[in-house]
RNA sequence: GGGUGUUUAGCUCAGUUGGUUAGAGCGCCAGCCUUACAAGCUGGAGGUCGUAGGUUCGAAUCCUGCAACACCCACCA
């Protein structure tokens, strides 16, 4: 924890006043009275590090609205957690037991789990204190851990159900197969990133040499327009199209293929069939287990092929050439070699067609038995030696250099490699037409609301989920097995059968989160009546990059297990970004520690920059110049309070304003927190921040504080002093959402307010006896006039005198005072007078030629904008718009032009 | 290939359901140590709101095309 030092005599312990707010029960969830309770199940960070600076951005704005929320009267409940994170831990796990020069491979199950537990157990003490040094008002007796018993036996038993429902089974199918973790991964965290590869055009030789098929007509040559498109080329024509094939330049023979409209016509690159058919492949080592050559049946350069058998070289099997609709004729030769067992697409060409599937590439990613001589070598070394024999025989017609998107797994960052296994899979399409249907019905507000249509998407394209894991960190999934048959899944050991090695997605827990946690705790009770005081719980907010991740498997999940969707409002925010604009990464080392920051600035400031210039999923650029500025904005409210407190006596109840501008401050300050109530309830958390930044600093300091150094030497020193720490109570009071610690401090310690601020509500600030009211004008007429003194001082580089009919009490003092301009008694030996806010203005200035020529500005300005207005008010704007807008804008013509009149008089009168 | 978002002052971003002088912070220029604060005060300069059209009495705001950038999704070998 951090302390940080506040000019010459203040010190701030942000931990001392952390532990206050615990030992004074802040944060305490109010079992018993489940009235008006606000329940916030916050996203478990991975147990197995540290929090970065989006955990930080993310805890401030959920710290903020419970901070804001009790402030409101609401009995909140920030539940705090942590996440096993199955694969990402285990990756990182990994790591360190080499770091220690353990191996992990020497260690057994149990071993593994048990020092894994461990290490998560010590990086969450960690994490947690981290968590504390943000401000984050959780109830810490709520925590939970991921794998921790209570919430383990819903995880399983959630399983159990699925299987009972027929919506858990196991099947053979191709799957993401990460090598490098020795486990599948489901689809959502496979990641593509763009590479160079090769593609390999590779002759597959007729079984029998046979005739040349004959295809096309003759072709014709052709000069001209075109447009290359990957092999292909697109032709427009200013007549009729050909039907022929044709020869193009030194490009070569084209087979004419289809027309895109009437002359637009795509003609693909005729291969030489005479010897076989050729395939293009960026994966020849696949070729082990090819099972078929697909071409699309209207592709013309192969209608007439389909049928017919080929070798695929290295092997000597003998596979045939088939038609698939899916296969584009655009891409490489147009005919695809089909390797079911090691492609998606080929998988599902290969089920349709009953190909044979031939697994050469194993989970070590090494070529199987089945790949004959090349079996034991990893796929690049069976690559190479593949591609060498086929130069030999003549069989490697050409090569091509392409960018091509590769498969990686997510967490462990290496490249996917496709594989048929045995997996457990989720279908949840039941629960997704539910979870659609109660979307529909508005039982869902997102923020923001664009990100509504991304859920809808994901829920109604969904496809069935590879939920088993070959890890052994997680949830053990509860089917029980007999000689390699499963028996039954249950949550209960079956005698004389041995468990699954598998272990769940860690998503199937994560997504299982807000009632496992409230089931957990006693809250709730799973498959009963849920208090709907209590569950689906109020709020979710999360980052926008794990959308499909958590926030889709959490409304599935919760649809299936709970009937509702567990959260009523789910809030995404974005990423933070560096000061370029990237992403922050440990790769790019590019990231910034929150605990840097914290001890430069301390943890406000950090706050503060995370939650201004933001809206809601958008990502935000974190700069330093960010925490410059809110490192300012503290000494100001450091020194603000200061002067409240030199002049500041206790009393509780504010009674009786008498002084005009006191009314009229007093009535703003309750106008700001009636808009920052409206902008919270809402989460704009920026612009409620940046409207009661420039509150604090335009209006009370620059003004209010300024006026009340006049007013304080009065009689209305008592309610001056008064009005300025119920002020200065509202300004600490809105800021504490945003900078907890300060204002506490400022409030407690500096101030002596009676109790803690983070325990303030806002029925407690409002003071509803008070109802006098004053017209604003006084403040505003005030205002203006002292601005256009101080502007002619500056301007003319001189002291002026001036001289007015006061409106309010000492308003002639407080004009002298804020425009260091002088006041006189004798009103007519004044040069010039003006207009201000109707308000008469007298004169005095050596340089009345100066004064002249501002008047002229003055006039043109007006002119201009008179002109105009009269402009809109002769068009059909009178006859089209709203009469009130009509109306206002008639009033502001008059208004004007008696303005420019008086102007135009005065500057007559001038010398 | 499909989808979404962004484009406003030198920089980072606001701009509520269209309403007529487009805002803030930082930076810049000029002047001030005025007894809370020089981490401050006062004044000022700076924008034809990406581009081309359209709808409208009226467009930064709504519609369409285009461009640049960003992200997401998809079975392209």
């Amino acid at each position: 924890m951090y302390k940080i030092k506040l000019g010459k005599d203040l010190v701030l312990d942000e931990s001392a006043i952390y532990e206050q707010w615990v030992k004074e029960s802040c944060f305490k969830f109010k079992k018993d009275s489940c009235d008006n309770n606000f329940i916030f199940v916050l996203p478990p960070p991975n147990a197995n590090g540290e929090l970065h600076l989006g955990h930080s951005f993310g805890y401030t704005i959920m710290d903020c609205i419970g901070r804001f929320k009790r402030q409101s009267g609401f009995n909140v409940l920030l539940v705090p957690g942590k996440d096993h994170a199955g694969i990402q831990t285990q990756v990182v796990f990994e790591k360190y037991l080499k770091s220690k020069g353990i191996n992990p491979a020497e260690l057994s199950r149990e071993e593994i789990y048990s020092k894994c537990y461990e290490f998560c157990m010590d990086r969450a003490q960690y994490m947690r204190a981290q968590e504390k040094s943000l401000g984050l008002g959780a109830d810490w007796d709520y925590e939970l851990f991921t794998l921790d018993p209570a919430v383990s036996e819903i995880v399983i038993d959630t399983f159990v159900k699925l299987y009972n429902d027929g919506l858990a089974y196991k099947a053979d199918r191709i799957v993401n197969w990460s090598v490098e973790s020795n486990t599948s991964i489901s689809d959502i965290e496979v990641e593509y990133v763009e590479q160079k590869g090769i593609l390999y055009y590779i002759l597959y030789p007729w079984v029998e040499r046979i005739q040349e098929a004959t295809l096309n007509e003759p072709a014709e040559n052709w000069t001209g327009d075109y447009e290359k498109l990957n092999n292909a080329v697109v032709i427009n024509f200013d007549s009729e199209p050909p039907s022929k094939s044709i020869k193009i330049n030194d490009l070569g023979e084209f087979v004419y293929f289809k027309s895109l409209d009437e002359r637009r016509c795509i003609f693909l690159p005729k291969f030489d069939t005479g010897r076989g058919i050729i395939v293009a492949t960026t994966r020849p080592e696949t070729m082990l287990g090819d099972s078929a050559v697909a071409v699309n049946p209207d592709d013309p350069r192969y209608g007439s092929l389909i049928g017919m058998e080929v070798v695929v070289p290295e092997t000597g099997r003998k596979v045939r050439i088939v038609a698939h609709k899916g296969v584009d004729p655009t891409y490489g030769t147009g005919a695809l070699k089909v390797t079911p067992a090691h492609d998606f697409f080929d998988f599902e060409i290969g089920k349709e067609l009953g190909l044979e599937v031939i697994q050469v590439i194993g989970k070590d990613g090494k070529i199987t038995e089945k790949g004959g001589r090349y079996s034991g070598l990893t796929t690049l070394e069976a690559r190479e030696r593949i591609l060498q024999s086929l130069k030999k025989q003549d069989l490697l017609i050409t090569s091509s250099e392409i960018t091509h998107k590769v498969p990686i797994s997510e967490r462990a960052k290496d490249i996917i490699e496709p594989l048929i296994t045995e997996q457990w899979w989720l279908n949840l399409s039941e629960a997704s037409e539910k979870a659609l249907n109660l979307i529909n019905s508005g039982e869902l507000e997102v923020y923001p609301s664009e990100f509504k249509n991304l859920i809808i998407h994901w829920l109604r394209n969904l496809k069935d989920w590879n939920v088993s894991r070959q890890l052994w960190w997680g949830h053990r999934i509860p089917a029980w097995y007999k000689s390699g048959k499963l028996v039954s899944v249950s949550k209960m050991p079956v005698p004389e059968c041995y468990q699954d090695s598998d272990t769940f997605d860690t998503w199937f827990s994560s997504g299982q989160w807000p009632y496992t946690t409230l089931a957990a705790k006693g809250l709730i009770e799973m498959d009963s009546n849920y208090d709907p005081s209590i569950y689906p719980t109020h709020m979710m907010v999360m980052g926008r990059d794990i959308l499909f991740f958590w926030a889709c498997r959490m409304i599935l999940l919760g649809v299936y297990r709970t009937g509702k969707i567990p959260f009523r409002k789910l809030y995404f925010h974005g990423l933070i970004l560096d000061e370029q604009g990237q992403k922050m990464s440990k790769s790019r080392g590019n990231g910034i520690e929150p605990g840097e920051i914290q001890q430069k600035y301390g943890t406000d400031v950090l706050r503060l920059s995370l939650l201004s210039g933001f809206s809601p999923g958008r990502d935000v650029r974190f700069t330093m110049a960010k925490c410059e500025a809110w490192a300012k904005f503290i000494n100001k409210l450091i020194n603000a309070s200061k002067f409240v407190s030199a002049n500041y006596t206790k009393s509780e109840r504010l009674t009786n304003l008498n002084h005009p501008l006191n009314v009229v401050w007093y009535q703003s300050s309750f106008q700001k927190l009636e808009e920052y109530k409206k902008g919270l309830n809402s989460f704009e958390f920026s612009s409620v921040l940046d409207n009661i930044y420039l509150y604090f600093w335009d209006t009370f300091c620059d003004w209010i504080i300024e006026i009340s150094k006049i007013l304080l030497k009065t009689e209305y020193q008592s309610e001056q002093k008064l009005l300025l720490s119920k002020l200065i109570e509202h300004i600490l009071f809105m800021f504490h959402p945003y900078a907890p610690f300060i204002t506490e401090y400022l409030h407690s310690e500096l101030l002596k307010f009676d109790g803690l601020l983070a325990k303030k509500r806002f029925d407690e600030v409002y003071d509803y006896n008070y109802h006098s009211h004053q017209d604003e004008a006084v403040f505003l007429n005030l205002k203006a006039i002292v601005k256009i003194l101080r502007r002619l001082k500056i301007f003319l580089k001189e002291p002026i005198k001036f001289w007015i009919e006061p409106q309010v009490p000492y308003e002639i003092d407080i004009i002298q005072k804020l425009s260091g301009c002088q006041h006189v008694q004798d009103a007519i030996s004044m040069d010039a007078s003006l207009l201000v806010n109707n308000r008469k203005v007298l004169l005095s200035a050596t340089q009345i030629s100066q004064i002249k020529s501002e008047y002229q500005k003055a006039v043109e300005q007006a002119e201009i904008r008179i002109s105009r207005l009269t402009d809109l008010l002769n068009s059909e704007f009178t006859t089209k718009a709203p009469s009130d807008l009509v109306e206002r804008e008639r009033k502001k013509l008059e208004d004007l032009i008696r303005e420019r009149d008086e102007l135009k008089a005065q500057l007559a009168n001038l010398n």
